[in-house]
DNA sequence: GCAAGGTC
């Protein structure tokens, strides 16, 4: 008989053998899985990993069909919990067979205890033998022989909590994205799944909020006053005390009571030193984030290079919460293996050499989870990029290397200068900032802090004005978000985890709602929709109070306050109010979303593409029908906008010029003449000679007060006056013609240039009744 | 086909 031991992963199963088994244990495989075999106290161990969540809820299989189920139906059964890694299960029923006692050893948190509780299920269909739970944090001998000396009770109510979690999101989930999907589809075509969750949803809110702000912002004008002194030639900026002033009357008095002013006294001089500390040990979203704003890779690549450069033994488990090292964290050995590169040499000794021995600058989090991410062994470019195949994993070990060494370095020290500038009585404020000890910075130079440097000079001393500004300007809109602010939105506000943020960040790009330019998101037309249809039917479901409440439903259940059957229901009641406002309000939705997803639709057909619907902001088309042809609204039948096109004629958009007069798009109609969508054609308008300025060559022989313009049709060109003198000048039909900047000496009119097929181009002055005709030039090519 | 959470 065997004492049982199920761990949460292969990794954490072996640390355990290695302790338990004083460094001898053996390890054997049953369908692939690693299970590490070894003797304690004259008993038989068995211990094995599982993969996390080797079991998953779903629907029963008649509730599968999205059209043949009402979605809200779904919100009324209960779903069911299957195993989804068989091999897993294999090898707990296999184990269980010779277990005369199990314990569980997943990690010590609430889906710890959940994925063992999997296993337990499990394990209980087989035999029935005592079922332990051992809990421990780190991996330490000590904190593992106690854990498995006396393993106490498995925990049945922190397990149900997360099951209460896994049932409400998936009831969640399905009901509002099979609703969401199938009531756009009655209306646009789309193969496309519109996801919502109580996750991804309001992380995609958190862009839309963003977006909105962006969209909604209206600019403020505001003066502001600033000031060059000169000391001695040394040149310095100050502002003036008001800073932004909102009224242009109070900026000009300002400037009325200082004008023409040559000299400035240095009212007060104040300097000080501040100390920039370092930043704490990594964690998972600290990690992420820096990535993003420092390397540009997106969360989800890099929690990917971090797990391989894991597997690869090179830094430590990417998935942590704690920025904090334990008391007896071994920083040496591996400081001593980073020296191996060459770049983190200086950076090492100087660590390894501090008088007051190695200290790291410690955050505030121990989730008695793993370490923060550090390295673990020192290694090259070349040897990190020929165990990594991946793209950034350089970078990324590197970000991880230096981030270790700077948290272990002093602070860096700025020397802070302020200088307050009078102009008669008016304050200005100049400030300037030294770096005068480099401490981390000097490993960590991922953001760059210049040196701003004022002149050497005193209280009471007095410098010259060069010269007083007030600028005019407009207040900014806020900027776009950065994927890193959004990992900071999204770990307050509790939205996902340290291991899932990424990949709701993920699901959201997948589905169209937002894109990454580089390191900003900017929300997607269908993500705009969508949460502004949300924002106006079920506004909680695109904010973070969703997930707060029911976190708050499985915190009770946790603590054992309410079971979790009343957790679900107390849920799904929740869930089925949300759902009824989202019915409720179907039309404003379809119309939002399928505008938008036959808009997408729309753009991508570039020949008939015309602009967006002024009325709706969807997209305008060319549409042809057996009865000719019209410009209308994709958002028809909610949208009528319509315009009129020309009944004959092939028709090509103009991409590059735009209709002075506000017309929806320039037509090119036939090779005839231009139509602005909207307007009419172009030779109607008053506007046409500006945007199609006729081209002309030089003033009229005849009337000497027109200009001779250049016509060209389809089977010819000639020169005609464009005053109403009358007269015309042939040109020669052969060849392609240009008219070009050079004059002719004589009679000042451009000169042409004539380029026939197979023969030297020819560049002369066309004018008939110049004394230059016939002297052609010729030119070679 | 739908969620979020583990882990690979």
């Amino acid at each position: 008989m065997t004492i049982v031991a199920f761990a949460e992963k292969n990794k954490a199963a072996e640390e355990i053998a290695n302790i338990l088994g004083k460094g001898n244990y053996k390890r054997t495989s049953v369908e692939g899985i690693a299970v590490y075999r070894f003797q304690r106290d004259g008993k038989d161990w068995a211990v094995t990993g599982l993969a996390g969540h080797i079991m998953n809820y779903d629907f029963p299989a008649e509730y599968n069909s999205w059209t043949g189920v009402p979605p809200g139906d779904l919100l009324d059964i209960s779903p069911i919990k299957l195993v989804t890694k068989e091999n897993f299960a294999f090898v707990i029923e296999r184990l269980a067979k010779e277990a005369e006692e199990i314990i569980l050893a997943c990690d010590y948190d609430r889906e710890g205890e959940n994925i063992g509780f999997e296993a337990k299920e499990l394990a209980e269909r087989i035999a029935k033998v005592p079922i332990k739970r051992a809990r421990y944090s780190t991996f330490s001998q000590k904190e593992i022989e106690e854990a498995f000396d006396n393993p106490g009770e498995p925990d049945a109510a922190l397990a149900m909590a997360a099951e209460t979690r896994q049932i409400l999101d998936l009831k969640m989930g399905a009901a509002f994205t099979r609703y969401v999907t199938l009531s756009v589809r009655e209306k646009a075509f789309t193969k496309e799944i519109l996801s919502i969750g109580p996750c991804q949803t309001p992380t995609c809110g958190f862009v839309y909020e963003r977006e909105k702000a962006i969209r909604e912002f209206k600019p403020k004008d505001f003066w502001k006053i600033t000031a060059d002194f000169d000391a001695d030639g040394n040149i310095f900026t100050g502002t003036h005390r008001a800073g932004h002033i909102p009224e242009k009357e109070k900026a000009d008095e300002i400037m009325a009571r200082i004008k023409g002013e040559k000299t400035a006294l240095v009212d007060k001089k104040t300097i000080r030193e501040q100390s920039l500390a370092p930043p704490f040990p990594l964690n998972t979203t600290e990690f992420l984030k820096r990535a993003s704003a420092f390397l540009n890779i997106s969360p989800e690549k890099s929690l990917e290079i971090a797990e391989q450069l894991y597997l690869s033994g090179l830094t430590s488990y990417p998935r942590t919460e704690t920025n904090k090292y334990a008391d007896d964290f071994d920083f040496k050995v591996i400081l001593a293996d980073l020296a191996k590169n060459k770049d983190y040499t200086t950076a090492v000794s100087q660590i390894v050499s501090a008088p007051a021995g190695i200290k790291s600058k410690n955050g505030p989090k121990d989730a008695k989870d793993h370490p923060p991410i550090h390295p673990i062994k020192g290694a090259s470019k070349e040897t990190v990029e020929a165990m990594i195949k991946l793209p950034g994993a350089y970078v990324v070990y590197d970000l991880i290397c230096r981030h270790f060494l700077a948290n272990l370095m002093p602070a860096a020290v700025f020397e802070k200068t302020k200088l307050e500038m009078k102009i008669k009585e008016e304050l200005f404020d100049a400030a300037g900032s030294i770096k005068k000890f480099s401490g981390w910075l000097d490993i960590y130079d991922f953001e760059t802090k210049n040196d701003k440097f004022l002149p050497d000079i005193s209280e009471g001393d007095t410098t010259g004005v060069k010269k007083i500004l007030n600028t005019a300007s407009k207040t900014a809109p806020p900027k776009k978000l950065t994927e890193a602010e959004l990992l900071t939105l999204m770990d307050k506000n509790g939205i996902g985890t340290k291991a899932t943020a990424p990949t709701h960040i993920e699901t959201n790009k997948k589905r169209g709602y937002f894109e990454a330019k580089g390191k900003t998101l900017s929300i997607l037309n269908t993500g705009y929709m969508l949460m502004e249809s949300l924002d106006d039917s079920v506004p909680i479901v695109i904010r973070p109070k969703i997930r707060a409440q029911v976190e708050e439903l499985i915190q009770q259940v946790e603590d054992g306050k309410i079971t979790m059957n009343e957790a679900v229901s107390t849920g799904t009641e929740l869930i089925k109010k949300m759902y009824a406002d989202l019915t409720e309000n179907k039309d404003k939705l379809v119309t939002k979303l399928s505008g938008s997803i036959k808009t997408e639709a729309a753009e991508t057909d570039k020949k008939n593409y015309i602009g967006v619907c002024p009325a709706c902001q969807n997209a305008l088309r060319i549409v042809t029908t057996d009865n000719g042809r019209f410009v209308g609204c994709v958002g028809y039948p909610d949208c009528s906008q319509t315009y009129s096109l020309p009944k004959t004629g092939a028709i090509t958009v103009q991409r590059t010029k735009n209709c002075p007069k506000g017309g929806a798009a320039v037509l090119d109609v036939g090779k005839k003449y231009e139509w602005a969508v909207g307007i009419g054609p172009c030779f109607n308008c008053d506007q046409n000679v500006t945007c199609n300025p006729p081209e002309v060559v030089g003033s009229c022989p005849r009337c000497k007060e027109g200009e001779m313009q250049l016509i060209e049709y389809k089977d010819g060109r000639f020169l005609k006056c464009t005053l109403s003198c009358g007269h015309t000048q042939s040109l020669p039909n052969k060849g392609r013609m240009t008219v070009l900047d050079q004059k002719c000496e004589i009679c000042g009119w451009n000169l042409f240039r004539v380029k026939e097929q197979g023969k030297d181009a020819l560049e002369f002055c066309a004018n008939r009744r110049c004394k230059a005709i016939g002297m052609r030039k010729e030119k070679t090519e």
